[in-house]
DNA sequence: TTAATAATTAACCGTTTGGTTAAACTTTTT
DNA sequence: AAAAAGTTTAACCAAACGGTTAATTATTAA
């Protein structure tokens, strides 16, 4: 019984679970619900994955991945700073509204393990440093503002991620609990935020 | 036994339930936990408390009432907006900077039940509109630029939450792990943030 | 002082949970 | 075709869990 099936058996799991543990955590999923979704018997999940936990670091890095999307190459392009970041923020966003449960997982797990999170970004080699000097140079050259750009990328980040991961929340307050005019409200944003980071970043 | 005995485990048992709530959530929280850190038996939280959920409501109303500070009665203040706005954020960061487990429990439980969420905010009457339409007066009287205040208002949580929420993530990545940076970074942040609103909402 | 009431605990209970085992079934190898 | 290896399942297990019970201790009321 090969490659084919062993594949496809492995592929349902990993289907299942992220879609559990997404939308529930690690805390608050369970085996047997991942079992269920993936149509099979539970004793299969740790067949294939010894435990919970490596289950769940299998799901984790993989989701974790997504969330530093293809920035490098969009960012070490020849192109105008301002454009760039334009593109980032409405990628990013899209990014989002197809995966809304991603925010909160990923906020939910950073806090519960940290130096779980720790181990991911060493092994994956995330290198947040030359995000931040592409900044620094475009600020010597005067194409930006001086600040510490940091808060740009923190800034960046938590106007887009916010409203995905506190959502109902803001649905509530802000929408009378009505999901299409949220929706409407987040495809609107992009083109807000954007404006709204330029405008604080661009020299007067 | 009285007022004074009775009020005194009542107390332990909310401040043991409060601390361990707050940096588990409930689903990663035991009773047996709240019990050992309030100093008591198990059973007594069911005394007290009729059950685990009922202990969890207790804590997560109280505790959500704190994410609203003392909003109101800046607001609707004579003052500048530019003026109120810029001490709310500073106070904002202030209150977050004392409870900094806070964002990232709020965060993790109204993505787990937010019917039960919907149902606290209705009793507490919450009332966001009052707040949007402060926003809008000032835009009609052209001190404020004109959008979507709800934007603006999402902006402000945004960049103030957000910050405490992901912190172990963007403690890591930017700031090699070192603890003391971070937090003097929030400090700076306090003042980063005003001025990157009021620069985004202030007529040009 | 004592009867009644309230607070507290140790021991227990049924269920759920992550995980294991041994057997059955399927595919591959010889 | 039969033995070996890999895959899948039903049944089971021990630990952890939220919650209950019955008895004990402390407080209040008579």
């Amino acid at each position: 019984m090969s490659e084919a099936k062993k594949d496809n058996t492995e592929e349902k799991i990993l289907i299942a679970a992220q879609s559990v543990f997404i939308r529930k955590g690690m805390d608050g999923s369970r085996m047997q619900e991942i079992a269920d979704e993936a149509g099979i018997n539970k004793a299969l999940l740790h067949y294939y994955f010894r435990s919970k936990q490596k289950l769940f670091e299998a799901i984790f890095s993989k989701v974790f991945k997504q969330i530093f999307p293809d920035i490098k190459n969009l960012l070490f392009a020849e192109r105008p700073i301002e454009e760039k970041l334009g593109i980032f923020i409405e990628r990013y966003i899209d990014l989002l509204m197809k995966n809304p449960f991603l925010p909160s997982f990923i906020l939910k797990e950073i806090n519960r393990d940290p130096e779980f999170l720790a181990s991911i970004i060493k092994k994956q080699g995330v290198n947040p440093d030359d995000i931040l000097r592409v900044f620094e140079m475009e600020m010597e050259k005067g194409q930006l503002r001086k600040f510490d750009p940091r808060d740009l990328m923190i800034n960046i980040l938590a106007l887009s991620i916010f409203p995905f991961a506190a959502r109902p929340l803001m649905q509530i307050m802000f929408f009378d609990n009505n999901k299409k005019a949220y929706r409407e409200f987040l495809i609107q944003r992009k083109e807000t935020v954007r404006e709204f980071i330029l405008n604080s970043i661009l020299p007067k």
